[in-house]
DNA sequence: ACAAAAGTGTTGCTAATACACCCATGT
DNA sequence: ACATGGGTGTATTAGCAACACTTTTGT
């Protein structure tokens, strides 16, 4: 296997967990310190990224990067946007990064984003961190907006795949999904409307199990079923131009 | 300016045209004589693509190409996908292809489409030619994948984003809305019901004209503001998963 | 006057919204 | 027994689907 890298594509991912408390991200730590170990010239955060390897997919490279980080081997990767070339390094910050990794100025990175729940990553170093996206660190790069590009693709794939499913555990809560789409979309809803509403889905399937032990009334929970969804083929008609 | 290309990025453009009679995309021919001029090993079409250049955005890239081969200086661009490493190149005459041109067999591809009324186009050669989406030719490469990539791409947006618009000439009418739906999505629809859902769009603006010459009853013109349509914030609230 | 496309209304049904209380459990 | 989150029903309104005929023009 061939393990040498190409100089100017970079994978990035961004880390999406869903917590009972809101959406997070996970970042990882970028530090350089040059004259005292103790007063890092840089000293903020980014999404994790890393060269694509020569004789890697894409795909490849991303999961590479995803599992080192959260020991998870489940991969709910979205593939959202390339970034190409100039425009991103704008800061004195960045180009001295950049230099002192040895990478090129010029380059390109292909985004992805990963979806879970918080709590199913492992984290193994505090070089990683999940922080709210409401009140996200200092970034490097652009690596805000690109955060930001992220989090709008993924309320718009919500709306039209059943991505917010990939947020949970295997098994949830009717509730739990309702939190899901409040946390991502940023909305609330109307507890007896929606489940009435997520109750018409025949992909939506109830298991014959409750959740206990929140010392309150038990709830019953239910799973996704990939299999009825696709074959629910309808979904096109409603055209909401 | 630098014209230097980066030798493993290229920037490839699927051009989608709507005509009166359904959604065509614009290939490129692909010959290659080896031995006598009449008698192609190659004969084929591809989607037009170029390599990214080094000093240039990927947008830059794209946008060079889609002017050149159709004259428009107007961009409904939209970056769908990025297709990496290895897997594109399975057969033979592709391979052939490739070193003939002096390119890299590992190369990365940023895949963008274009939207247009098709007759909007001006083509100089006949070495570009519009296919109609349901008779495509014998393609190059993974080309009849990547136009498919983009065309479930682009159903999907329309029903979110108001890319139907694109499809069209800045005045329409309420039929040739309709159609182009019917067109890009494969579906038909209800004349009546479709009028009325569209009247009831404030950013779907009637003019005070109309089209004559089809030796037919005129029939009232429309145009979209995307200015009002951005004031219409409302959308989220609907979740359909 | 006729051909050809533009344009128009009503009804039944399904889905969305708004809204407030009882239920089952653990402590 | 009480605190906590789980779970339920109804009435009103809005939008979708199905359906066939009249209007305006050019020739």
């Amino acid at each position: 296997m061939d393990f040498r890298k190409l100089d100017n594509v970079s994978v990035n991912c961004i880390i999406f967990g869903l917590g009972s408390d809101g959406l997070y991200v996970l970042l990882q730590k970028r530090t350089l310190n040059m004259f005292r170990d103790d007063f890092p010239i840089i000293d903020d955060w980014i999404i994790t990224g890393e060269r694509a390897f020569i004789s890697k997919t894409l795909e490849e490279s991303a999961n590479t990067i995803f599992k080192s980080i959260t020991n998870l081997s489940e991969f709910n990767r979205i593939q959202f946007r390339t970034y190409g070339n100039s425009s991103s390094l704008k800061t004195d910050k960045d180009l001295l990064w950049v230099k002192s990794h040895g990478l090129k100025v010029q380059s390109m990175t292909i985004a992805y984003y990963f979806v879970q729940p918080k709590k199913s990553a492992t984290l193994t170093t505090d070089q990683f961190k999940w922080f709210s996206i409401k009140s996200l660190p200092d970034l490097g790069f652009d690596h805000y907006d690109i955060i930001n590009d992220a989090h709008e693709d993924v309320k718009k794939k919500i709306m039209v795949e059943p991505v917010i499913f990939d947020f949970l555990p295997y098994k949830f809560t009717l509730n739990e999904l309702q939190i899901a789409f409040e946390a991502v979309l940023n909305i609330e809803l109307d507890n007896r409307n929606f489940r009435k509403k997520a109750l018409k889905k025949i992909y939506i399937v109830p298991l014959n199990e409750t959740k206990k032990g929140n010392a309150k009334k038990p709830s019953k929970l239910y799973a996704f079923s990939r299999d009825v969804y696709d074959k629910v083929t309808e979904k096109e008609s409603m055209i909401n131009f």
